[in-house]
DNA sequence: GCCAACGTTGGC
DNA sequence: GCCAACGTTGGC
């Protein structure tokens, strides 16, 4: 079982929407790294920090599981959809991505906060330059930050 | 709105 | 396959 972090923009999708949803395919990837990552590596059950980015309070604001296999992501067939991608056809198609179901919102442990924590220094999410949408969060990471937010999964 | 960092594109 | 130019991300 691995353990990642999922970025969002709250304009476009917060933790209260996946707390009305409960469960969403997770669209519009369109970075290699990200999608090989939900393609190869992401196993349902997996666990998901939930993080707010692009918007006045940056941070972690739920808990999430990842609750199904890989499957292509309509959005990029849409012609009308802004992740719409031309080159990509349904025989082979190119952005792949998985559900994720809610655990729960959490109070926000902030990027501020987390910068602070010594425990957290070696998330990916925290390094200079770092922009993935995705990334794998180690135990001992994870163990940290549920500490941080008082809670479990 | 700025800008650093990084990914992608396309000419060669 | 190199690399300059361009586009995007995302914190501030």
């Amino acid at each position: 079982m691995s353990c990642w972090l999922m970025k969002s923009e709250p304009e476009e999708f917060s933790i209260d929407d996946l707390v009305r949803d409960k469960k969403v395919p997770w669209f519009g990837v369109r970075n290699y790294l990200a999608r090989n990552y939900m393609r190869d590596q992401m196993k349902v059950g997996d666990e998901v920090l939930f993080y707010h980015s692009s918007c006045p309070e940056p941070g972690i604001a739920g808990l999430a599981r990842v609750s199904s296999a890989a499957y292509p992501d309509e959005t990029q067939f849409d012609k009308k959809s802004k992740y719409f991608d031309e080159k990509s056809t349904r025989e082979n198609p190119r952005w792949m991505l998985v559900d994720v179901a809610l655990v729960k919102k959490t109070k926000l442990l902030s990027l501020a906060d987390m910068r602070e924590a010594k425990s957290l220094e070696s998330m990916i999410v925290l390094q200079k330059g770092n922009r993935l949408s995705i990334t794998p969060v180690t135990p001992a990471e994870l163990k940290a930050v549920l500490k941080l937010l008082g809670t479990t999964f």
